[in-house]
DNA sequence: CCTCAAGGTCAAT
DNA sequence: ATTGACCTTGAGG
């Protein structure tokens, strides 16, 4: 074969340029490709000017006539079928699948953010994805902002969640601070959950030291019967999870009730947000049960009609909660790399700081000593990759959307009442019904 | 990891 | 308004 010949085995059948591939069915290139989708998607009709229907189509002159240009891809091959019916502009497009996520799993977070307002792409996301591809393989001295942020992401700085943990430990003194209480609460917490809500041989349920209780495998979609009915022992670890710290049990009756209340919302918020991270599929919501909700509009995982409730006000519900969590808590932990015990320090602040309010005078020295050594042990324990004040600050900056979030839930769960659409579990009413 | 073939974007026309 | 280079995505290897 000549070399006449060989070029000629890649030319556009359609219009003789050189061909990019296979496009509907077709050997052509992109050009030629774009015309037909364009003609198919538009469902354009073309007339031949000249009346024939037989122009050359060659690629300096493939635009003089659209009839017979089209005419010559479906003669070439291509199919009408293989085009996709265009997207329903209202229909967001599915940024989280898993091998999206594989392929950039800072680019899916960022996208979390721009999803509800701006469906497509903008370009600054264009330029951190192009940045953090080039990172990834060339690792340059970082220069500018852009970098650093890169580096925070690129292998040798990056520390998983569960990797950390070790290393705190080793740092814990005779008498553990509050933060160390709660970690290693959490811990147990993810051993339970591991051993109430998996199917697993009973080996690999116990001892495990790690900090999520679930794997891939573990998670099902979620029955909200199901959820029903488990509200109740996750109150009880909530109640455990108090009662780590010994300072506790010295607060009065009511300041114990107005605590675990206050916490029974914010771990409810917190708790399969940093599950749903761990798990690290952003199209499944994971709630503490294992049970997940899908985060895509167009799958029904976790959304499915109930006896107890529709579809329908499931998504009326939980739809817009979902969104909120997604947006404002999951997406900027995940954007800023949160480790496990930061995680756990997050909901000590906001725990006890979104109490403060309801605690007698008594009971407000007590929340504010914990507090104060939480944010002592935080910050001591930040990373020496990072810049520690920074860092710090932007973990308080989570508080707020936190307490937003919280606040919509008791709004949302109030509607849920009011219509009533399903039994919630009365244990967890009484907790949400008495003031906000 | 990679490639392939879809769809989307937008400066240039 | 149309074109086409260039981009990301999702499936599959």
């Amino acid at each position: 074969m000549d070399v006449k010949d060989q070029l000629k085995q890649y030319q556009c059948k359609v219009c003789s340029a050189h061909a990019t591939g296979f496009h509907f069915d077709a050997q052509s290139c992109s050009a030629c490709a774009a015309f037909f989708r364009r003609t198919v998607t538009l469902n354009k009709k073309y007339r031949c000017q000249i009346g024939k229907n037989d122009c050359l189509i060659i690629y300096t002159e493939r635009n003089l006539c659209r009839a017979c240009r089209f005419q010559k891809c479906l003669q070439a091959g291509m199919k009408k079928e293989s085009v996709q019916p265009k997207k329903n502009t209202n229909q967001l497009r599915a940024y989280y699948t898993n091998s999206g996520l594989k392929r950039n799993k800072r680019f899916a977070a960022a996208s979390i953010l721009t999803q509800i307002d701006r469906p497509s792409l903008s370009t600054t996301s264009l330029e951190s994805l192009t940045s953090v591809n080039s990172m990834t393989s060339t690792t340059p001295e970082p220069t500018t902002d852009e970098d650093m942020l890169s580096t925070l992401s690129s292998p040798r700085s990056f520390v998983s969640p569960i990797d950390h943990i070790p290393m705190y430990r080793s740092l814990s003194s005779p008498i553990d601070s509050p933060l160390q209480l709660l970690i290693d609460e959490e811990m147990r917490i993810a051993e339970r959950r591991r051993i109430m809500f998996c199917e697993r041989p009973v080996g690999s349920l116990l001892g495990a030291s790690k900090s999520c209780p679930y794997t891939k495998d573990d998670i099902k979609p979620l029955v909200f019967r199901n959820f029903r009915k488990s509200i109740r022992t996750h109150i009880l670890l909530i109640y455990e999870w108090l009662r780590a710290l010994p300072d506790y049990s010295t607060l009065s009756m009511n300041d114990q009730i107005a605590l675990l209340r206050k916490c029974v919302l914010y771990h409810t918020v917190l708790d399969p947000c940093y599950i749903t991270i761990q798990i690290g599929e952003m199209d499944k919501f994971v709630m503490q049960n294992g049970g997940y909700v899908s985060t895509l509009e167009d799958c029904d995982d976790g959304w499915k009609d109930e006896k107890e409730i529709s579809r329908s006000s499931k998504k009326l519900i939980y739809w817009p909660l979902l969104n909120q969590l997604m947006t404002a808590i999951v997406a900027p932990m995940i954007q800023m790399n949160l480790t496990f015990e930061e995680f756990v320090a997050l909901k000590g602040l906001v725990s006890f700081q979104g109490t403060m309010c309801d605690i007698s005078d008594a009971g407000r020295p007590v929340l504010k000593r914990i507090l104060d050594s939480i944010c002592q042990s935080l910050y001591n324990n930040v990373s020496e990759d990072y810049d520690k004040a920074e860092r710090f600050g932007n973990i308080l900056l989570m508080l707020s959307p936190i307490f937003d979030t919280a606040l919509n839930f008791v709004e949302s769960h109030h509607q849920v009442q009011f219509f009533d659409l399903w039994q919630l579990d009365s244990l967890l009413l009484q907790f949400l019904k008495n003031k906000v």
